[in-house]
DNA sequence: AAGCGTTCCGAATTATCTTCGTTCGATTCC
DNA sequence: GGAATCGAACGAAGATAATTCGGAACGCTT
């Protein structure tokens, strides 16, 4: 399958910033015409390279006052374990990130609560309360920054 | 300022999933005319309820062979010394997401990097070797899930 | 019940997206 | 060498969607 080229990566990096960009703008930007610019856009579409677009919501303002990173130790790694686990954290609403890591701690749960009282109600319920669970150790966000491009590598396009 | 009604949390629930919905789409899913959806659209983005809208890339496609979590700790934590970190660490293409942690660890480095060596030389060159830091835990991300929309918690829109 | 503000609607306008036929340059195949 | 083939790009026309606008319905206050 193909390499990104130069002009992909320029797309892509202006797409990941602003989804809603419309395409004669994004034309513009990569210097091509409205119909060149849309089919190479259709194409990353379809080959996967882009999966998706996202709305950017302020936390805030969806009543979420706090966040914290939990860090979960399972007792057992077996595959039955680790993937049942993993079912029940994804699958509250608070926990809207899932990393599934080697070394130490096995997961890392990126959670989003109302307040304290709501953190503390949530980790004692789902995550101390089972069986399959060691350890848990939960750190409050002070502070997070997301980069609005992700790098690209040379010689992309793998699959 | 006004709560978030209803309507309001059915649109943003929609929108996370999917930034690109038309318009008209997105008014026949919550039951409103193309030029109200519209305006209370407008409203939630000047608002600042909706910050911005992104594309979601294939990491694979990319080039990103490896993505792991640093979790570094500081020598001091001074206000100027973790801001200095801080800005060194975001200013990493690598480094996709910096989240500034109270408890054990003071930073966890959300890193997305070609190989293993890649992975060590960012290491080694960017956290390791930086004053400041006393200690780095780095665990490789076997896996991870993104709910495809953040929860809202009622009474919300507090600004 | 009248006044006020808010929310909503639908049609007309404007802008954008998408398709299509064509051109150009590079590569391959006689 | 020269014709045929392929891929990528372009621009205009047609389809689709976004945006604006005037006015109607609703709920509250007075």
């Amino acid at each position: 399958m193909a390499t990104l080229d130069q002009t992909d990566c320029e797309i892509l990096r202006i797409l990941q910033k602003n989804a809603r960009i419309p395409n004669k703008t994004l034309a513009e930007q990569v210097g091509l015409a409205e119909s060149t610019c849309l089919m190479r856009v259709r194409r990353l579409r379809e080959e996967g390279v882009i999966s998706g677009t996202r709305t950017v919501v302020d936390a805030e303002a969806l009543g979420i006052g706090v966040q914290a990173m939990v860090a979960v130790q399972l007792r057992s790694h077996s595959r039955t374990t680790v993937e049942q686990f993993q079912r029940a954290a994804v699958q509250r609403p608070e926990v809207v990130a899932c990393y599934h890591l080697g070394g130490r701690t096995d997961f890392l749960l990126h959670v989003t609560v109302r307040d304290p009282a709501h953190l503390r109600d949530l980790i004692l319920s789902a995550f101390t309360a089972r069986d399959e669970v060691q350890q848990v150790e939960t750190s409050l966000i002070y502070d997070q920054q997301h980069t609005d491009a992700w790098p690209i590598y040379p010689e992309a396009r793998a699959k």
